[in-house]
DNA sequence: AATTTTTTTGCAAATATTTGCAGTATCAAT
DNA sequence: ATTGATACTGCAAATATTTGCAAAAAAATT
């Protein structure tokens, strides 16, 4: 079996199944542990899923693109998309960074509004362009092949002369002591930078990042303005992240 | 068996199973596993297919952008990409910017090669990620969205502390006398500056876009260093192009 | 028809890629 | 803290690729 049919499988499981493990693919394809891990890794290093403890799971704006065709939609991702939705109001400045959750938010914004989007997602940019009075700002940088963003000195000096009326800052992990953190070191940096040019701070997360821990520290939770879940404010889950500057919608 | 008659039965095997493996084919046809590489080689360079280590898999299976962008296979574009090709050296930096020839050459990249590539087209940086050796810096700007580029002063001013070995310059008309001109004057000036951070500058232009006119001029035909074409170098068609400054491949 | 030229083919040595394994490190869940 | 599962590293074997070369086949020329 060639090395390209077999990713091409996995990539088409994962299609279907949204994840896989690494064991159930190697008896699958009849081809040792070590290989399906080297090919998801190759995937991911083309930004083709993501890779996680024991296996792999869709790629965010890939599966979002694909799932949209299909019907089929993630009731998470739309609870969270429409209390975002609320904060963004005509002729603000909006900045947004990579993950799948803004991702979805960006394309949920309403056609006939008139906005600034500054992203250094690439992809975000481009499901923009189908907004026709959204200016969407493109930050350069290191392209960052894993994560589809660009990062690096370059990407946080694109952002000295911008100032953002609401910054939707993306997370890996959000927790009441550890504050929020991310799993790279350079990109926990630009969110830095990008938090100290907006003048509100709003991160939307599924439950699942909810009290995890990640390596890289972007911030203290209180340092947000709102914390945007797909569960009602009042759920005990969020029970910790009680505080008066925060607004949890 | 005829060399043209076994490519002929690899093609339609590979049109019903999407794959196939040189071994397969070559106890399948009863010649020797070089006779079968060697077609594959021609497949490829004939834009039929793409080989693969250990065989070869047919060319939509890959890539989404064959069947949304480029369509059905375009000869133009391999013959084109295959001369570019032997213009670009390991370790050098690239300058690439809009327009499909560069997204097709950019994808004819081997997988091996190491290179930097300074571009202000995402959708060249996301289809570059595919090459694990080749760094990508992604210029910021504003985002245009009918040309999916980056433009405007900010990308001009990202330039500006790159060097370039070699820029690839799309065009929309090459011409003797008016030299060559695109249809946005933004355009033209980013292109202009990326003319001036490159030490060698070449546009690869399909045979629709010679002896055209478009609105407004990057700069005069002889501030080439290389044009490429479908074209035999001395077709009638390039024949007002001759200039000794200017090397036709 | 014979001869030259060109193309195609198969082979072998050198090089490169892919794969599975074993040992070790790390993770995550009790 | 322990433990079973998962991940990473380096290595060696198996497999593929590249290159140049010479024999064979086909095409072109005399």
């Amino acid at each position: 079996m060639l090395k390209e049919e077999r990713q091409q499988i996995i990539l088409e499981k994962l299609g279907t199944d949204k994840k896989v493990t690494l064991v159930d693919l190697g008896q699958m394809l009849n081809v040792s542990y070590d290989s399906v891990r080297r090919d998801i890794i190759e995937l991911e290093d083309r930004g083709l899923l993501k890779k996680v403890h024991g296996g792999a799971i869709a790629h965010s704006y890939l599966s979002i693109k694909a799932s949209k065709g299909l019907g089929i939609v993630n009731t998470e991702f739309v609870t969270i998309a429409k209390k975002a939705l609320k904060l963004i109001e005509n002729h603000k400045i909006i900045l947004m960074d990579g993950g799948t959750t803004n991702f979805y938010i960006a394309e949920q914004i309403p056609k006939n509004m008139e906005l600034t989007v500054v992203t250094n997602n690439p992809h975000l940019a481009t499901a923009l362009a189908e907004h026709p009075k959204v200016d969407i700002i493109l930050l350069g940088g290191s392209f960052y092949k894993r994560y589809q963003i660009t990062i690096g000195s370059k990407t946080v000096q694109d952002l000295e002369h911008i100032h953002a009326d609401l910054y939707f800052m993306g997370t890996n992990s959000i927790n009441p002591e550890l504050g929020l953190a991310i799993r790279h070191y350079e990109e926990s940096l630009l969110k830095q930078k990008m938090m100290s040019i907006s003048r509100k701070i709003v991160t939307c997360v599924i439950e699942e990042k909810i009290n995890r821990e990640e390596n890289y520290k972007v911030c203290d939770f209180s340092r947000l303005d709102y914390l945007i879940t797909s569960l009602h404010p009042s759920d005990s889950l969020l029970a910790g992240f009680k505080n008066k500057n925060v607004e949890i919608l």
